[in-house]
DNA sequence: TGCAAAATAGCACGATCGTTCGTATTATTT
DNA sequence: AAATAATACGAACGATCGTGCTATTTTGCA
């Protein structure tokens, strides 16, 4: 764990995580003031709303009924609903570096923490099938229109894609890639195979994208990695899961 | 699917012209009726709204406002919007094929065709970096919601990666591609590298995605067999089945 | 226990949405 | 020309949205 690892993003999780500093008066946070405690159980229940309607699609009457709470209520934590929105992508973010991006941190750095990046990346997708994925949706509701809940979505898919970036650097400084293996455009094409199994599983309902992510990854590694192992391409019937030896988990 | 050229995608779009049956009494349309003239013209502007508000964005109002014309004016041609909406997915396709499917027909099958067919693709998207694109935004807005707008949405979209997936199967029939390359996995591929590309150059603003996708593209060509176009790829090969030689030249 | 402050509820507002309906204005046919 | 159908308009309804107010309740600390 020596300086400046993929760590920018733990930072920007640091920067992100504060819901106001704790009063000085009482210890530690003992008393958790309740309003705090209240806002983060509407956050979450925002967000769980927001991964299947969309941060658009979200609503302060629904979020309401849901917390059994009266709109008023709900709306004075957040003061505007921008700022609601705002809130769900970060706790959106914290789940999602929790998830994926931190558990790789104990793997050797290169290879296996590329392999373990997209395996995670992968996993909470298979989830996302069915529930949604803001940072997809997102970019899709707000491509087009400036402010601040655009700042923060574009600001945190930057984060994590930059840090998905620096572990393939990373892996080529270790001599797991080729040295003349492009990293911008290997995450580029790994961003793809997430954005088509989204797209293909969660839209169209075809069966059998997550194993040809799964493939698709193979052939990448294959294509720019120096681990010969092209195994990938050979069984077009069966690219099941299996074929990825030991990112499995 | 010996005989399945790329040719179902016209068929769809022969069924999915038809504005009602002209009537009997005049002379091949030549009246024009004026009301689906002006029902024309609200479509395409409606495309136009929809292509940078999304499906749901798509209000009748602000369209009304666009044709200058009244709000219940232009719903009296729908009768719904959902049926607005299906209208505007209508004509994307139309246009979709138009620029992006049907020049590839002049080309002799195989790669010659998955090259152009791609490289109209991404000329579109590129287009679409500025505009939109509701097979994208669509695919968002609709993933959750059941309904003839999903379907409408939904077989646009599958008619069309069907058509990129059969000019796979044609480039391998012909020997341009390895015979052992997996159709399904190749389209899957494009199509990540297309969504990439939308996302990242629309979304994060990345420059440089065009030619990524592009990269990716040449990358995916050698990986499932490259026809050197010299030596080995020359050999047609005609498969003596398909008994339907000529596709609307 | 009492009291200030924080948290929540209740209510109403203006705006926008899709939609309905009756009527006026065209366009086409007889 | 009159007769008739096709189009377009205008007003209004009911619903939902975010948001701003003012009470009222609850909480946390002296």
């Amino acid at each position: 764990m020596s300086s400046a690892q993929i760590s920018p993003l733990s930072r920007k999780l640091a920067a992100s995580v504060d819901t106001h500093g704790e009063r000085p008066g009482s210890a530690e946070g003992r008393v958790s003031h309740k309003g705090q405690q209240t806002k983060a159980a509407i956050v979450e229940a925002a967000l769980q709303l927001a991964t299947q309607l969309g941060l658009e699609g979200l609503s302060i009457g629904a979020l309401a009924e849901v917390m059994q709470m009266s709109k008023s209520g709900v709306f004075a934590h957040f003061g505007a609903r921008e700022e609601l929105q705002i809130s769900v992508i970060r706790e959106y973010f914290r789940q999602f570096e929790q998830e994926v991006f931190y558990p790789v941190l104990r793997l050797p750095r290169g290879l296996p923490r590329v392999e373990a990046l997209f395996s995670n990346w992968m996993k909470r997708v298979a989830v996302e099938i069915h529930s949604g994925c803001i940072f997809i949706s997102g970019a899709v509701e707000f491509d087009d229109r400036p402010g601040a809940v655009r700042d923060a979505l574009a600001s945190s898919v930057k984060t994590w894609l930059d840090a998905m970036y620096r572990a393939v650097v990373q892996a080529k400084e270790e001599g797991h890639l080729n040295a003349d293996a492009d990293g911008h455009q290997m995450a580029f094409e790994i961003h793809g195979l997430i954005l088509a199994l989204h797209y293909e599983a969660r839209f169209l309902n075809n069966p059998g994208s997550i194993a040809r992510a799964h493939t698709g990854f193979a052939n990448i590694l294959a294509r720019y990695g120096r681990a010969a192992r092209n195994a990938s391409g050979s069984r077009p019937h069966h690219p099941a899961r299996s074929n990825t030896p030991k990112l499995k988990e």
